[in-house]
DNA sequence: ACCTGAACACCGTTCAAGT
DNA sequence: ACCTGAACACCGTTCAAGT
């Protein structure tokens, strides 16, 4: 069963689902600038114009895929941090998660982190996807200041410290800041991470 | 002396100049998305096509504003190093002189890093003055070591260790995911930076 | 309710032609 | 050498009209 409108069919079916699908497929293979609504649209084999009976317009579908991501991108933290052996790794392996999400899915992090999408305009469900993914962080720094593994400063600091950290090398990665090499970026969180830690204790 | 073309003269002057710091200009106003071609051309009082006799196309243009953007970050820092009462204090003052660049010019900041410019496109010059940048704190972390200030680890590792650092607290802060408070990147740069120091030590 | 087609006001870029 | 004007192949978005 194809996502794209069977021909004589007057509805679509999941039109909104589709396009969130399409959207993240073509920005996967030709980045943000590659993504356009006639484009998506043809796709599907719908109107230009059908988009906008589910979106009020490109940025509000750019949302919804930055959301998509939040959420992908908590439930890799929520992955990494049960996969680990020891309380103590629990944070290793979350930081570990998030660069690797951003190496592999760069088109993508920068929808979520680019500046494309205005966080004045009021896109109350985006900022909620985001603040849960950075939750994750902060309820695994806090097993760890109730273990005594982290010193007891204001937990949400902390975290902001610690996704600062993993943020900055992703960026740097995915910019190609760290040079050609596609793994210069988990070398760098390699180094990084007991320098990341020593500030946590 | 302005920099719009006097009416009936034919040639403009120094027309590559300009188109430069009428980009900046829409760019800090507008942001990227606002830089036109056809608007940049106008402002001048020159055809739409005049730009391509000094650029080989927009992403070019772009290239030379992200070359600037280097150029001005790198004399921040260079200038904060050398306000630094103490050896000890250096780095902390580049950081915060980091920070600062990168909100007090953001649209600006995110031409050099937002992944804009493709690297792998030959821009030799962007590159050497993104290095140049670099070297400065790499600079400043050598002189640290040979004080023993800091410890003996490759000093280009440590570089790009605090690089990622006070960029992602930037990068956070200008996307708007420290809230609205137009100072929560400082303000997490000046709980980060002892942070940031445990980890060199 | 959902979709279409034509239209509007934009883009970056190319190219033959002008000075 | 440097600039222009018209043209080309695109955009996002609006809106009256269709089912």
């Amino acid at each position: 069963m194809s996502t794209r409108k069977r021909k004589g069919r007057y509805h679509h079916g999941n039109l909104r689902r589709a396009l969130i699908d399409e959207a993240l497929k073509t920005i996967r293979k030709t980045g943000v600038s590659g993504l356009t609504l006639r484009g998506a649209g043809a796709a599907l084999g719908v109107s230009r114009t059908a988009l906008y009976r589910h979106f009020a317009d490109k940025d509000a579908l750019l949302a919804a895929v930055a959301r998509e991501g939040f959420i992908a991108l908590k439930a890799s933290l929520d992955a990494a941090r049960r996969s680990a052996l020891e309380l103590a790794d629990q944070l290793t392996e979350m930081g570990a998660a998030y660069v690797r999400f951003a190496i592999e899915s760069p088109s993508h992090y920068r929808v979520m982190f680019g500046g494309f999408l205005d966080r004045c305009k009021d896109e109350p469900d985006l900022i909620a996807d985001a603040g849960a993914a950075f939750q994750a962080l902060v309820d695994a720094i806090l097993d760890l200041q109730r273990a005594r593994l982290v010193r007891q400063d204001d937990a949400r600091q902390l975290s902001r410290f610690v996704w600062a950290a993993v943020h900055g090398i992703a960026m740097l990665a995915i910019d190609g800041q760290l040079g050609p090499d596609p793994d210069a970026g988990l070398a760098l969180y390699r180094d990084s991470a007991p320098r990341i830690r020593a500030g946590l204790v």
